[in-house]
DNA sequence: CAGCTATTTCTGTTTTTACTGAAACAACAG
DNA sequence: CTGTTGTTTCAGTAAAAACAGAAATAGCTG
């Protein structure tokens, strides 16, 4: 008997694939990524499309996307030659590793962009103001929003659960603020 | 002469949508959005139909979706019969409120079902231990990152930006951290 | 190195999503 | 109340993305 015969499982895998593709990542990916996490020992792509119903190549393509998100690894079992997977299951890893990989993959280059086209528009007088300053205040904008993350994103996992503990009363540290 | 002419706009709006897009947002209404970001007064459909070459409905249904985000509104134009639109140049606030739809739309939604599927399984002994714990803490998780959130959005902005130039430092006022 | 077995790549198909243009509707002006 | 202008809805079309199955490749194993 597969885990996907328990309503609840199944329930929570087509929810994963659904929200998937609300954010950009497509459905398939997203589904196999719920069966590795709720999989408890290492799984090979045969048994994830047998069990999603996935032709076997799309399989192949999904475990290679969800490899390069860094939260799926390859693993192997002793006495069988194919490759099997598993998750990572520490949700604070993996939160951190899919940003990381979204942020590089789209918001990096997005703050690139944003900086070549500041510097091409500075002090260009054909161009109206308000327009340089827009597209120079979400340069720097992203660009300080992008700092900041990777600052914080280098902090032990304690430090950041204790900070998350903490909520809206970090703002105490702040010299003039004493939000409750 | 249109804004779009400017060749640095053009690509800012095509880079918009397509980053859009890579979100699960619709080219079209990235393209709208940025569009809006970059204009200093009201503009009207038609406009925004003709300069970015879209159907006159398609920019209707856009500007529809950018106003359910809160992040554009509806002018007046004296004299003139048709609705103006202007976008939220303040960009924390675009991204506070872009964030806070997208959490209501998929994040809430997820905890709840979440919250069913681990009520549901709670004490199940014919469901895998490791599934209901898994499942378990996905809701924990997801949970305690809501309402980190809900907390910390109430801040003032003024204290938000405090606490970001601050980036890793804020791990100091954590008991027995010290980084940096 | 010959024969399996597993994996990936590729091409065509299906499905989904986005988009257009026309028609219906709404709001206003004279 | 009627013509005009503007907006939204709807139904069909086009484009894009996801997917399946076959073919090609890679990598063991004896």
């Amino acid at each position: 008997m597969a885990i996907t015969d328990i309503p609840e499982v199944e329930a929570f895998i087509l929810h994963w694939g659904e929200m998937g593709s609300q954010w950009g990542v497509n459905r398939s990916v997203s589904q196999i990524h719920a069966y590795l996490y709720l999989s408890d020992r290492p799984v090979h792509a045969e048994e994830i499309s047998t069990v999603l119903g996935l032709a076997r190549s799309n399989v192949s393509n999904g475990l290679k996307e969800l490899q390069g998100y860094d939260i799926i690894r390859r693993t192997h079992v002793s006495g069988d030659r194919r490759d099997h997977y598993i998750a990572e299951t520490d949700l604070w890893e993996m939160l951190m590793r899919i940003v990381q990989h979204r942020k590089k993959r789209e918001v990096d280059p997005t703050i690139a962009l944003l900086a070549q086209l500041a510097e091409q528009l500075d002090g260009r007088e054909d161009v109206p103001l308000h327009i340089r300053q827009r597209i120079g205040r979400m340069h720097e904008f992203m660009g300080t929003l992008s700092g900041w993350y990777e600052e914080v994103q280098r902090l032990p996992k304690s430090t950041l659960v204790a900070l998350m503990k903490l909520g809206g009363k970090v703002a105490r540290f702040i010299p003039g603020k004493s939000k409750d």
